[in-house]
RNA sequence: GGCCCCGUCGUCCAGUGGCCUAGGACGCCGGCCUUUCAAGCCGGAAACGCGGGUUCGAAUCCCGUCGGGGCUGCCA
């Protein structure tokens, strides 16, 4: 039978890099093993969910590349995908389970059970539920509830009893049933909880593996109890270390972690990310450090991943997305960079515009690690009332800079084509014949020219502005007094 | 506290008893190239948490210890 593999993001958040790599080795496991990849949306906490986060969640596997099979939006044989739509389905389990004996429903209220777990913990006794209602005959739980007594439904857990499964990343994993309580399964308003929806749902969409975050490792029992009770098959489980923030905790905003949809925004490329992302709990083998999504569906499985967890690291994700970014046809490089670069000069490009950009792309391509920095790179070339970095401006306050400038303004009068090469040629000839090197000479140009002291290679900079308006920028600074 | 998981350079990854004088990548430091910045090239510092075993031989196997993380909800 071909595997079947599922992401259950909640839409409680946009899509962060944890959820993404959950999903990329799913992806990754599924297409490896010409499987089955399922997006499902867990959304069982009505209080913290919200439309946008869902979409925002859907865009961004879109944008990584992680395109499902099967799920919300595209559909498949098992009905919604969608939890909020099949609350009748676990309402249904639920109560098949308490008529089984299998659960039983508990008339605790949620004021009770703080009361008591707060005893528990100040007495040093396990906060668990204390299984009380379970005791309770059922027939006369039966009549409670019919009189309409508020009741939720709990599991019951075999105790004694123990668990004992094989994760195929950590092996084989015992829990003892003496630490899993007898878990909440339907609220007391008919609502399922995760533990519920999640397993039904797994066994009703044929689930064959199950790879989740590590925190998801002590539900298992829970998990694997509530599948056979239900009668379904147990999956293969694999729980994915976590992936923590420099501080050595869970990733979280705190970090300043972003979601995925804002890496997007910010000009990374999504096999940079996917690259990246690849790279955290997992590796091709060897040395490689850059590879493809051919490469990682080729050699991907999930019993090599890393048992421990990894610290997000901002600045290479930073120097592989350079590294896509320069592998990438420079008109396609430009293709990515147009809406960036538009969005940071705040205008769209008139064609003599786009082509003064495509003179420069090849330039601004080797030094870019983030699309969204191509416009200030660039943005001498399209704005006449330049503001100078500090540093430009105290070089051009220099009374060294206007005379030096003047003397350039006159050199440029005889180039007669207006090219790199010729400039190059006549600059060059004019610091020689003032005494002055190449690094000194220049950045002056530099400032007055582009209004920075780093900018694309200067002769190819002035080449493109055209004659006009470098000399221009150039004789605003020569005709300064000093 | 209890339960579970984990432990190779600062970080990510390679390593599955001898090929390890522990390799690659990011970052860092130094140098080269050079019109600035990048890119590129060369070089450097930098790790098997600790202690016991097992073995002719341990980063690799076992035990302990210490450290870190996760869970401990009518959240997921």
């Amino acid at each position: 039978m071909s595997s079947r593999l599922r992401i259950a993001p909640s839409p409680t958040g946009a899509m962060h890099v944890g959820t993404a790599r959950t999903a990329l080795f799913n992806w990754l496991y599924a297409r490896h093993t010409g499987g089955t990849f399922i997006v499902r949306i867990d959304d069982t906490d009505e209080d913290r969910n919200e439309p946008r986060f869902e979409a925002d969640i859907l865009e961004g596997l879109r944008w990584l590349g992680l395109e499902w099979d099967e799920g919300v939006e595209t559909g498949g044989p098992h009905g919604s995908y969608r939890q909020s739509d099949r609350y009748s389905r676990y309402a249904a389990a639920a109560e098949e389970l308490v008529l089984a004996g299998k659960a039983y429903p508990c008339f605790c209220t949620p004021g009770e059970l703080e009361e008591r777990r707060r005893e528990a913990e100040a007495a040093g006794r396990p906060p668990g539920y204390d299984g009380r209602c379970r005791n309770i005959d059922p027939a006369g739980a039966a009549a409670r509830r019919e009189a309409g007594e508020a009741a939720a439904i709990r599991f019951a857990m075999s105790r004694p009893g123990q668990t004992v499964f094989t994760d195929l990343i950590r092996g084989e994993i015992t829990v003892d049933h003496d630490h899993v309580d007898d878990f909440v399964l339907l609220r007391s308003d008919g609502r399922p909880t995760y533990h519920l929806a999640s397993t039904v749902d797994d066994v009703d969409y044929e689930i064959s593996h199950v790879a989740r975050g590590e925190d998801l490792l002590p539900s298992t029992p829970r998990h694997i109890r509530l599948t056979l009770a239900l009668g379904g098959s147990v999956p293969t489980y694999a729980h994915i270390p976590l992936i923590h923030g420099p501080d050595g905790k869970r990733l979280s905003k705190r970090h300043g972690a972003r979601g995925v949809t804002e890496y997007r925004d910010a000009g990374y490329l999504p096999d940079a990310i996917i690259n990246y992302l690849s790279l955290l709990g997992w590796s091709p083998g060897g040395d490689v450090t850059v590879f493809s999504m051919a490469d990682s569906i080729a050699r991907f499985d999930l019993a090599d991943v890393q048992k421990n967890p990894a610290v997000f690291d901002q600045a290479k994700l930073d120097w592989m997305n350079g590294e896509y970014i320069r592998a990438l046809p420079v008109g396609e490089f430009m293709r990515r960079a147009h809406p960036y670069l538009e969005d940071g000069l705040g205008k769209s490009l008139r064609p003599e515009e786009w082509e003064r950009f495509e003179a420069m792309a090849g330039l601004v391509q080797e030094r870019t690690r983030l699309l969204a920095e191509v416009a200030d790179q660039v943005r001498f070339l399209f704005e006449d009332d330049l503001q100078p970095t500090p540093e430009a401006a105290k070089l051009l306050s220099d009374p060294a800079t206007a005379s030096l400038l003047a003397a350039v303004v006159t050199a440029l009068a005889d180039v007669v084509d207006w090219n790199h090469e010729q400039l190059e040629t006549t600059l060059r000839g004019l610091l020689e014949n003032l005494g002055l090197s190449a690094r000194k000479g220049l950045q002056p140009i530099r400032a007055a020219v582009t209004g920075s002291l780093v900018s694309p290679p200067l002769f190819e900079s002035m080449a493109v502005l055209g004659r006009d308006a470098t000399l221009t920028r150039l004789k605003a600074v020569a005709a300064r007094p000093g």
